[in-house]
DNA sequence: TCCCTATCTTTACATCGTAAAGATCGAATA
DNA sequence: TATTCGATCTTTACGATGTAAAGATAGGGA
């Protein structure tokens, strides 16, 4: 028996003070602290520090330093604290995701909102959701790494699809027609897959470098945007558009 | 001390007969078995039963039960002898993939090589790459699910990259233009990647279950593969593709 | 004032990837 | 033919992870 595990954890044995995060009121107790430089065994406001830890170590460590334990380490807390808020990790996972997503359609809204011009319209939302993609590849990661999420959770069910209502609209403005939520024709249904599977697909392929080959190819200094500007509004010549 | 993990391993001590796989010759010794029921400890073809091992795990337990040891248990043998032959998990994964591509290349050529209208030879491309993904959805989440996978390795590479010139060749043929492999217009590399995107991007929504939405919402009875042809072919009525 | 319950910590355990050392055997070499 | 060598496979070991269960703590209502 023996051979316990705390070892690798440093689990603050209610003397250690712990890690005081930077901006220093990021995790306010409740309460003034009662005694000198102690931390109070209730947090108050964990779970929120837990997904900011998540954050920050997702853009640090990646998606595989993404583990129920750092996040505890991050938010200096014991690695089986995040169990009462989250229940599991796809729970954590899916909740961060949750998060992403509202970052990510308020993104596009505001880039959508600044437009002017008919073709600064059309571009807006592909090029938001591109710029977010690149700006935020882990959380982009997660949110569409769909094995290790929970979409039954009320919050990320509804967080993914005000994204793809957003999405459905934009492609109803752009044809001038209503699109009803209950029912779509095959035209309105393609043209709505041809948009988001072009946006998806041009995004992903650019995350994992798959771009890379093309891009070197093209004239000098051409950038992932310049491409997608043109992949969006270039003519197409041929017979079909593939 | 003490507390060796031996336990859960099956690891045939010598006399544990190896489970004989399904088609008993799956495995040949590369000689007649010296005794009767024995297993050698040489296994003579490891790497290649090995990979097959984990395409069967993978098609049966998904991607999260893919792990260097239940393919060692799978194949039967102890869990370090991978090791010795992919080096590490991402080898394992890598070689795996590289095989993936490989059957997706034959797939998507054996189907173009069967269309005969131009219409067809339009759809074949795309239709068998959506049709492979749909058939073997954990290879192809293998396949493009990057962060796991080494593309340094000189199989991998090859598999991927005859992929990508076959789907660029393809384009050119399409556009009637001669496709030189070391440059490149910008017209050129947005129809490569408007293909690309369109027909990947499509595949991973669909397997991540994005599209049930709008198929749903569909007129009775429309497959995704009807979704898809229709997103290849159906007219383009707004200002922009998007 | 006292207890109840949510929150957080400790402890424990099965599993995983990986490293290192030992066992086995085919094949080259003398 | 006998011996040695190197590749292949097994054993053993270790740190890390997710998760469950039991104990500690404290805030708020009875």
């Amino acid at each position: 028996m023996a051979k316990t595990d705390t070892k690798g954890e440093p689990a603050r044995s209610s003397r250690a003070p712990r890690k005081t995060t930077s901006t220093a009121a990021s995790r306010p107790p409740r309460r003034a602290p009662s005694a000198k430089t102690e931390t109070p065994y209730h947090h108050g406001a964990l779970r929120e520090a837990l997904l900011q830890a998540a954050e920050r170590v997702l853009e640090r460590d990646g998606l595989a330093g993404l583990t129920l334990r750092a996040v505890a380490r991050e938010a200096g807390v014991s690695h089986a604290a995040p169990t009462h808020h989250f229940g599991d990790l796809t729970g954590l996972l899916s909740e961060l995701a949750a998060v992403g997503f509202r970052q990510f359609n308020a993104a596009m809204a505001s880039s959508c909102n600044a437009a002017t011009t008919p073709l600064e319209r059309a571009l807006a939302r592909p090029k938001a959701y591109v710029a977010y993609a690149q700006a935020h590849p882990g959380m982009y990661g997660i949110m569409f790494r769909t094995e290790r999420l929970d979409y039954s959770r009320p919050s990320l069910h509804e967080a993914a699809e005000a994204s793809f209502a957003g999405l459905a609209n934009a492609i109803g403005m752009m044809r001038q027609e209503q699109i009803s939520g209950d029912a779509l024709t095959l035209n309105q249904g393609a043209a709505i897959a041809r948009a988001w599977s072009m946006v998806h697909g041009f995004t992903t392929l650019l995350l994992d470098g798959r771009l890379k080959d093309i891009l070197e190819r093209l004239p000098e200094g051409t950038t992932a945007e310049r491409l997608l500007e043109a992949m969006l509004t270039a003519p197409i010549t041929t017979k079909f558009p593939v």
